[in-house]
DNA sequence: TAAATATAAATGAATGTTCGTTTATTTATG
DNA sequence: CATAAATAAACGAACATTCATTTATATTTA
């Protein structure tokens, strides 16, 4: 029998997220898709059930990319503060190595197509996270506290200096931004201290 | 001459805003709108120039309102603490009283359309916010650092925070969410920890 | 005051286009 | 040669938008 042409399948991975980054979801049409891709409409239709289900599962392999590449070198038995830096670099290192990827992502999760993946996120990595701060709060390194608490203060500022450095400009009105190693130390320092005990 | 009626154009207004918040802009169609809204696909075109200027405009008038409650009661010349408490409440009032504004709004902040949006923003806003740091910067009430990354700090939880009530979930796999006075406080004490001297 | 007129609002139906998806057929390889 | 990959062409449906027409009302005229 025939083979799959692996290469044809990564073109339609490729271009499916650059189009959805640039041109939103409305950009993303199947047979746009594969005029860009260099097949035909109906090759798609061999990896993927329908359109939907070529979101999703881009959704969930990018997730997956970003899960792992956060948990790198971590361990949930890490002191807090060491723990939250290795975290804090994998998350950035990930954003600026695949600014792809990571709009993509953030584009799902503020999309109702978010409640779609929502329940088939891996729990491995929330696990990993849970027993991190458990540990952290047991161990009186973090202020007890609901950890969407945690994960807000924690983590929702990198992700927003990600967003600014990422569109190349800060605040609307006011000049360039970009997101320097001492910046990012920077505001590291700024979390830990509000959940230092 | 016939006059406008106004509950068209508000029913138009309400049912996009409505179908891009439930269905994503995927699921913005202007036939589909016009039944819903009960007019003809005809009458949409009378006060939008297009599909891309319906969108456009929901999102000045949206972003308006909201930069609005934002400011209400605040004045720059208040003191960091009082400020910042100010325009926390103002913020979380104003999502939990206007969900679909909300969702609306963090939909395009984080798609494509952003880019088209952000050079018409409202600078006045702006101006206002970075008199406030520069005060409190220096009364000495503010750590010194880049207006993005105070924004990043002091904000971008907040709206992590919203996110997680108004989904009705927390992180994946962990029970319901819901934020309380408490926790609004909580939160804010733990960013004012961080951007305090 | 009452009828006529002017004008913008509003519409239903139709435009050509593009959409997601399928089918019948050809192509490449175990 | 068997079989899955890949395709070109086609499907009806839905798309954004327009056009010829009707409707409602503010203003003018008698």
């Amino acid at each position: 029998m025939r083979t799959r042409d692996l290469q044809k399948q990564e073109a339609i991975r490729q271009k499916a997220l650059k189009m959805i980054v640039k041109e939103g979801f409305d950009g993303l049409s199947m047979q746009k898709l594969a005029r860009a891709a260099g097949v035909s409409p109906a090759t798609i239709y061999i990896y993927y059930k329908d359109r939907e289900d070529l979101i999703l599962q881009l959704c969930m392999e990018e997730g997956k990319k970003m899960a792992e590449a956060t948990l790198k070198n971590f361990d949930p038995e890490m002191s807090f503060e060491e723990g939250l830096k290795v975290q804090w670099l994998n998350r950035a290192k990930f954003c600026m190595e695949n600014p792809l990827s990571m709009h993509f992502l953030e584009q799902i999760r503020h999309s109702p197509f978010h409640d779609k993946v929502f329940t088939k996120m891996d729990t491995s990595f929330i696990a990993a996270m849970g027993r991190f701060v458990h540990n952290a709060i047991r161990r009186n390194e973090l202020v007890p506290l609901p950890i969407e608490v945690y994960w807000s203060v924690a983590f929702a500022p990198l992700y927003s200096l990600v967003k600014f450095h990422m569109t190349g400009r800060g605040m609307p009105g006011t000049g360039s931004f970009v997101l320097d190693e001492k910046t990012l130390h920077q505001t590291l320092q700024l979390v830990l201290k509000a959940l230092k005990p």
